[in-house]
RNA sequence: GGCGCCAUCGUCUAGCGGUUAGGACGGAGCCCUCUCAAGGCUUAAACACGGGUUCGAUUCCCGUUGGCGCUACCA
C-alpha cells in the first residue's frame, strides 16, 4: 500500500461572496496540501443555474486573492457537465438510479403529528423500464433518483478523519435526486462524478456534508470506485462556524460580517486573518496561538481538529472578533518591517494620503507607530498628521495645548530646533529639557505638548521618536503655527 | 418528526480515570512610564443535568436536556 500524493479540492458554490467558513475550509485543505507535498485544487461548483452570479465568482476569486494561499489546478463544474450526465446514465443503464416523474414536494407539506421522513416514492422506484421509457420519451419531466440499496440490512460505515468512525443505515437514506428535471446534475452527482475523475484523495469539507457522505460513499461504490484503480477518497469534517447566539452564519442574517473581505477592509493581514481562522476548530496542542504560515503548514493535523462548532464573536457595533485583532496585531508588530512597509504604503496610497517622500524613513515611521496599531487600517486612520498635512486636532490634545505656556513655549522650541545644527531623538530631547529647566517648568509640559502640536492627538508614540517620524521641516512648522 | 453530529471559563481551547481543571482573547488591578499602547505581574471566570462502571470520574457507558446539520430537482 502506497500513499498516493493527496489531491484535495476546495468547492465553493458561487452563491454569495466568500464566506468566512469557505475559507478556514479552503486553508485547512491548503495546508494539508501543502504539508503533504500535494495537489491543492480549486473547484468551482456551480451547478445551480438559479443561483449562481458573476458577481459571487468574482468576490470569491478577491478572498481567495486576498488570502495569498494559491492553488494548483482549477475546474469548473459547468465546464464538465457532460462527464456528469454520462456517468448518471450510465448508473441508470446499470440500475442503479431510476426516473421518477413525481413532482417535487415541499417538505413542510407533510403533516404533523405523523410525520414520516420521506424516501422514495414506490411507485417511480418500481416502474417498469419500458413505461419509464416511454414516459420520458413523451416528454414527460423527472428527475432521476439514485436507487439506495434498500432490500436487504445494509449498514453504510466510513471513518472520518475529525469525527472517527460513522455509520448508518442504508434504509434511512432517502433516494437522493442524481439529475434535475432541467438535465443539470445535482450536487452530490456533480461533486462525486468530480472528485472520482479528479482522483480526489481527500475530501476536506464542512460538518454540513457529514451526513451527505454516506450518499456519496453509495454513489462512489455505484461508479465503481474500486474498479478506477484507486481507493475512495479519505473524508475530513469541520466543524462549522456559527454566529454568537449558536446560529449558522448567514449572509441574510448576520450581513457582511460573514465575508472575508470584511476583514480585508478592515485593514487585517491576510496571515493575520488565516492564523485567526486556523484556530477556529483547531489548535497545535502546545498552547502557541501565534503562529507563521510555516508553522502552520508543519503543525496542522486532523487530530488536532476538534468536533464542535466555534463561535465567530461579532457584535452589531463591531463585526472583528477580538481575538483575530488581537492576532493580527501580534503578525503587524513581528513580522519584518520589510515586508510591512509596502503594505502600509499601499493602504495610505489607497487611502488618498500623500506618499511619504523620505524613502529612507518610511519603514522607522511604520516601525514606530506599528507597536500600538492593530490594523493596516489603523495607520490610515490614526497615523494621518505622520503622513498628511492636514489632520484633526482631538479636544485632548487641545487640552494640552491650552496649559499655562505651552503654546509660547512651543514656538520658541521651535524657533530653537531650527537654529539647531542637529535633529535627532537625543539633540532634541536636550533641547526640550534645557528649555524647560530654563524657563522652570516641566518636561511633561512640552513633551505632552509637542505630541500635541505635532500629531493633534494626546497619545500616541514617545515624543522623541515622534519629532524624527514627523520629520525636521514639518515638526517645526507645526510647533511655529501652535 | 426521522437520521446524524456535538456539549470545559463570556469567547477560542488544553485535558484522552487520580490535575490547585492549564493557556489565549476579552474584563479587573498593579508595575513600568513623557501620553497611549506594548511588555511584565496579579486576579475574577468553566467541566449542562441524572444515572451507572470504578477505590476514584471533566475524562468511559446509558439516558435527559440543549445546540447544530441533513431530510423530495441548494451546495
Amino acid at each position: 500500500m502506497s500513499s498516493q500524493t493527496p489531491r484535495v479540492r476546495f468547492a465553493p458554490s458561487p452563491t454569495g461572496y466568500l464566506h468566512i467558513g469557505s475559507a478556514r475550509t479552503f486553508i485547512f485543505n491548503w495546508l494539508y496540501a501543502r504539508q503533504q507535498q500535494g495537489t491543492m485544487i480549486l473547484r468551482i461548483d456551480d451547478t445551480d443555474l438559479e443561483r449562481n452570479t458573476e458577481a459571487s465568482l468574482r468576490s470569491i476569486f478577491d478572498g481567495l486573492s486576498w488570502l495569498g494561499l494559491a492553488w494548483d489546478e482549477q475546474y469548473r463544474q459547468s465546464e464538465r457537465l457532460d462527464l456528469h450526465r454520462r456517468l448518471a446514465w450510465s448508473l441508470f443503464e446499470q440500475g442503479f438510479a431510476y426516473r421518477d416523474f413525481t413532482p417535487a414536494q415541499p417538505a413542510e407539506e407533510a403533516s404533523e403529528g405523523e410525520t414520516v421522513g420521506w424516501l422514495f416514492n414506490e411507485a417511480a422506484r418500481n416502474m417498469e423500464r419500458e413505461e419509464s421509457d416511454r414516459r420520458a420519451a413523451s416528454g414527460e419531466p423527472f428527475v432521476l433518483r439514485f436507487r439506495v440499496p434498500r432490500d436487504a440490512p445494509r449498514t453504510v460505515s466510513f471513518v472520518d478523519a475529525v469525527y472517527g468512525e460513522q455509520s448508518k443505515e442504508a434504509k434511512d437514506i432517502e433516494d437522493f435526486a442524481l439529475l434535475r428535471s432541467s438535465g443539470m446534475p445535482t450536487y452530490h452527482m456533480a461533486s462525486c462524478a468530480d472528485d472520482a475523475d479528479l482522483r480526489i484523495t481527500h475530501i476536506i469539507r464542512g460538518q454540513d456534508h457529514l451526513t451527505n457522505t454516506f450518499k456519496h460513499i453509495l454513489l462512489f461504490e455505484a461508479l465503481g470506485f474500486g474498479a478506477m484503480g484507486f481507493g475512495a477518497p479519505r473524508f475530513a469534517h469541520l466543524p462549522l462556524l456559527v454566529a454568537p447566539d449558536g446560529a449558522k452564519l448567514s449572509k441574510r442574517k448576520h450581513g457582511p460580517v460573514v465575508s472575508v473581505m470584511t476583514y480585508a477592509e478592515a485593514g487585517f493581514l491576510p496571515h493575520g486573518y488565516i492564523n485567526f481562522l486556523c484556530l477556529l476548530g483547531w489548535n497545535p496542542k502546545d498552547n502557541r496561538e501565534v503562529l507563521s504560515q510555516a508553522e502552520l503548514v508543519q503543525l496542522f493535523r486532523f487530530e488536532g481538529v476538534n468536533r464542535s462548532n466555534a463561535v465567530v464573536n461579532f457584535t452589531e457595533a463591531d463585526p472583528i472578533d477580538p481575538k483575530a485583532l488581537w492576532l493580527n496585531a501580534q503578525h503587524l508588530r513581528s513580522m519584518p518591517v520589510a515586508e510591512l512597509a509596502p503594505l502600509v504604503r499601499a493602504v495610505i496610497e489607497k487611502a488618498g494620503l500623500p506618499i511619504p517622500q523620505d524613502e529612507a524613513s518610511f519603514p522607522n515611521v511604520v516601525d514606530t507607530l506599528r507597536a500600538r496599531y492593530s490594523t493596516l487600517e489603523d495607520f490610515v486612520r490614526l497615523g494621518r498628521p505622520y503622513f498628511a498635512e492636514d489632520f484633526a486636532m482631538e479636544d485632548t490634545a487641545l487640552e494640552k495645548l491650552n496649559a499655562p505656556q505651552a503654546r509660547e513655549l512651543l514656538r520658541e522650541l521651535g524657533a530653537r530646533l531650527e537654529a539647531a545644527s542637529e535633529y535627532t531623538e537625543a539633540s532634541i530631547e536636550v533641547e526640550l529639557r534645557n528649555l524647560a529647566a530654563e524657563r522652570g517648568v516641566k518636561p511633561g509640559l512640552l513633551i505632552n505638548g509637542s505630541r500635541a502640536a505635532l500629531t493633534g492627538q494626546a497619545v500616541g508614540p514617545s515624543a522623541f521618536a515622534l519629532y524624527t517620524c514627523v520629520g525636521r521641516e514639518r515638526a517645526i512648522r507645526r510647533l511655529k503655527a501652535v
